[in-house]
DNA sequence: CAAGCCCATATTGTCGACAAACTATGCTGG
DNA sequence: CCAGCATAGTTTGTCGACAATATGGGCTTG
């Protein structure tokens, strides 16, 4: 009996697949009320499994929702963002530990191909925002899964990482920091190949906490209005 | 305008409530294949908000689904049970930090008041597992929203506490264990009265780990089965 | 002229039936 | 006697229509 995962995508998944990145790539932008019949024919779905993606999505946080009231794509005011850097801040800081203790030899071995990859790439790009970010987004991925906690990458994965991106076009870095970031992930990554759990957590948190204190620097200026 | 918040309690709510206690409380057991029709009649609910509902059950991490082959309540390994308690030891962490930062004095001393009843109830009950169980949850959840961080009480409200509380009639403490956690919980609050935030999380981590060190030895000792 | 109420409309929540897919049983062949 | 396959049955996924409710405009009234 082969647990060959049937894997038959549903229209549900599909809705779900099609909202997510909606949402995420701003085509539907925080505040947004939208209405049940706009999304089906925009997405050619039918009410039904619509109905359970939105659902799916308004656990996950992505949506607000008031009955009889329709749904809204959910908009997080300036200290929310800021508390949600603090939670990743732990919970990455947990996940680069728990990834120094677990991450095979070969995956460290990718991690840090990828890395070189990802430097051709902002040497390239002359530091845009845009492969930094998708960089960036890479390599948190992959230390996520390689925690082998699966609630926690579940967690990072599933809820936190597409409300960050969903934020992340304003969030451009500004000059230079590419580099920066880059060099901090090597350390990081220098610290789980020597398996030394708790510099990589708290390297991780150092990582993300720069990043945290950049938003708020931003919001202080004046400069990101949500 | 006021925000008179309608809060019309819709059958889909109705649905998720149901199945969410009945699977904590255990009427669905972990593993359990659990049929719609079943559930229907069971609940006297009609398909639709049903499904609504196990979209959002599945999305929570509480059911998995396959498609076409059926739900099942989520099954967790000892070694997932074991990460999850790291999970809470940090983000608990912080929640208590942020409490004491941020909780109102009025808040404290209901705290307060709140171990005082739980001390009268362990008493009366003979240090009786349940209303340990009873009074630890509720001590956690004014944690979580006293951190006034909205996404992470979300998470530990919504997401990992119901997975706890799923195997919590397995986890019966030991003798003598709900009056020294007691006393966990009140040097935890003077930290919060003091505004001591770091202290606070220290001993809320610290709290949480005992927790877990207690199940790991339990299932070396091979007491838990799951 | 402003504020409050009432009603029409459009949207959401709910229901029952149809179609597609997986599971299990029985049969055939080696 | 066991393994593999075809088929029947049950369950899930999907669809369209009906009912309930919030929003917004117009009206009345102070």
């Amino acid at each position: 009996m082969l647990d060959t995962t049937p894997q038959t995508y549903t229209r549900a998944d599909e809705a779900f697949d099609c909202l997510q990145t909606a949402i995420v790539k701003g085509d539907l932008a925080p505040g947004d009320k939208i209405g049940e019949l706009d999304l089906c024919s925009r997405f050619d779905l039918t009410r039904g499994p619509l109905r359970e993606a939105l659902g799916r999505l308004e656990s996950r946080g992505l949506l607000v929702r008031r009955p009889h009231a329709g749904v809204r794509v959910v908009s997080l005011s300036t200290t929310e963002l800021v508390e949600l850097y603090r939670i990743r801040e732990i919970m990455e800081g947990l996940a680069a530990r728990q990834a120094a203790e677990r991450m095979t030899d070969q995956e460290i071995a990718d991690l840090q191909a990828t890395l070189d990859a990802h430097e051709t790439m902002i040497d390239e790009a002359h530091g845009q925002a845009y492969y930094q970010a998708e960089g960036d987004y890479d390599f948190h991925h992959r230390i996520a899964t390689g925690s082998r906690n699966v609630k926690l990458a579940q967690m990072l994965l599933g809820d936190l990482y597409y409300m960050v991106r969903m934020y992340r076009y304003r969030l451009s870095t500004s000059a230079g920091r590419p580099h920066r970031a880059l060099g901090e992930h090597r350390r990081i990554v220098e610290a789980i190949a020597q398996r030394d759990g708790e510099l990589a957590e708290f390297l991780m948190k150092r990582h993300i906490n720069a990043a945290r204190k950049n938003i708020e620097k931003k919001i202080q200026e004046g400069v990101l209005t949500i």
